[in-house]
DNA sequence: GTCTATATCCAGATAGAC
DNA sequence: GTCTATCTGGATATAGAC
């Protein structure tokens, strides 16, 4: 019972720190050094936890993408209407972006860099395209919003937050060189913006 | 003569294969050998050359981003119409693109992992935000678009036009799964699509 | 389970011949 | 300028004591 109880603790606390490194530095980057300081153990432990550093890798890269997909799932109604979709999903996105900036860099950096391994992942993660599809063509058939693509929508939707977060020290660089909080004051505006642009953009 | 044409000859080769390893793997997962094989040299001219790998990518890094602003600053005209500046905006961006799938990757892991370095490229590496603007306002100011801040906006068509290019292996597994020919032409029509986008979304 | 010490490998960088 | 051979440091991974 201790035994287990030790195990469990050492194990989360290394998984939280390989959690922070690598969304930080990439599978590349990272430091199996850094992570157990970061964790408060010994190099040599991470091996007898989790054998090598790609295994431990894989645990933090499944499930920050299962995160990612989660939010839009989590958002989705079948029945529903799409703006209240669309209001849902932008705002726990961006909530969930501006808790973990640096989580999209880390997936689209590792994907595209090895893009096997997205099926590797793709029973534990998952998007729920049909019911979110289901939902947008009942939307146009209902005259709700105008006729369009939901591939082409989700992908704007998915541009317009997520960009920001990505480019954040090039816009800081570009838009608010003089004035340093207005960086921050923009990605709490893009909020409502997006949500306005995309219902302006869909209404009949 | 004879060893000045040698020497441009192998920096310009040299400076090819760096680009295509290092916009491919980045700076940490890019390997001087890979680059020297590329090159159809031996890895101590690359040395020789460039002195190290870090100089190296910083000559391809400066390269990447201000092409990357360029493609902006050509469509910027001004005293010109929104619309305009649209149209030609998405279709040159998003050629770029499609000949470049790599490069917003390249930029956006190497400036998060480092973001010190837009200040270093900064003078090289510019957008024309003010012309840009003041085209945007211009535009308003006549009626010809909703009134918007030209910050969100420039957002807004950088998101939907990179996102299908950073997370192109994503979408080919949720929406094409069963028919890989789709991802080909869905990022094909998307330049109809953001364009038709955007100037519903703005009409006044 | 956890540590110290060490093996092994590999990458960037340099020396020196041609 | 270009090559081969080599140095050096640093990273993953393992052995073995406790």
């Amino acid at each position: 019972m201790d035994k287990e109880n030790t195990k469990r603790t050492t194990e989360q606390l290394i998984l939280e720190a390989a959690r922070t490194v690598f969304i930080r530095k990439g599978l590349e980057g990272a430091r199996m050094q850094e992570i157990a300081n970061e964790a408060g153990i010994n190099k040599a432990l991470l091996h007898y936890y989790f054998r090598s550093k790609e295994k431990l890798f894989n645990h933090i890269f499944e499930k920050a993408l299962a995160g990612m997909f989660d939010v839009i799932n989590e958002s989705i109604h079948k029945e529903g209407d799409v703006f209240a979709f669309i209001e849902t999903f932008v705002d726990h996105y961006l909530s969930t972006l501006k808790e973990n900036p640096f989580i999209p860099n880390f997936i689209f950096n590792e994907i595209n860099s090895h893009p096997e391994r997205i099926h590797q992942f793709s029973d534990k993660a998952r998007l729920n395209f049909p019911g979110y599809k289901q939902m947008v063509e009942k939307n146009i058939k209902q005259n709700k919003i105008i006729a369009i693509s939901p591939e082409h929508l989700l992908i704007d939707m998915l541009g317009m937050c997520v960009f920001p977060v990505l480019g954040r020290p090039i816009i800081e660089k570009v838009f608010f060189e003089d004035h340093p909080a207005g960086a921050e004051n923009f990605l709490y505006e893009r909020k409502q913006h997006i949500i306005s642009f995309l219902k302006k953009a869909l209404q009949p």
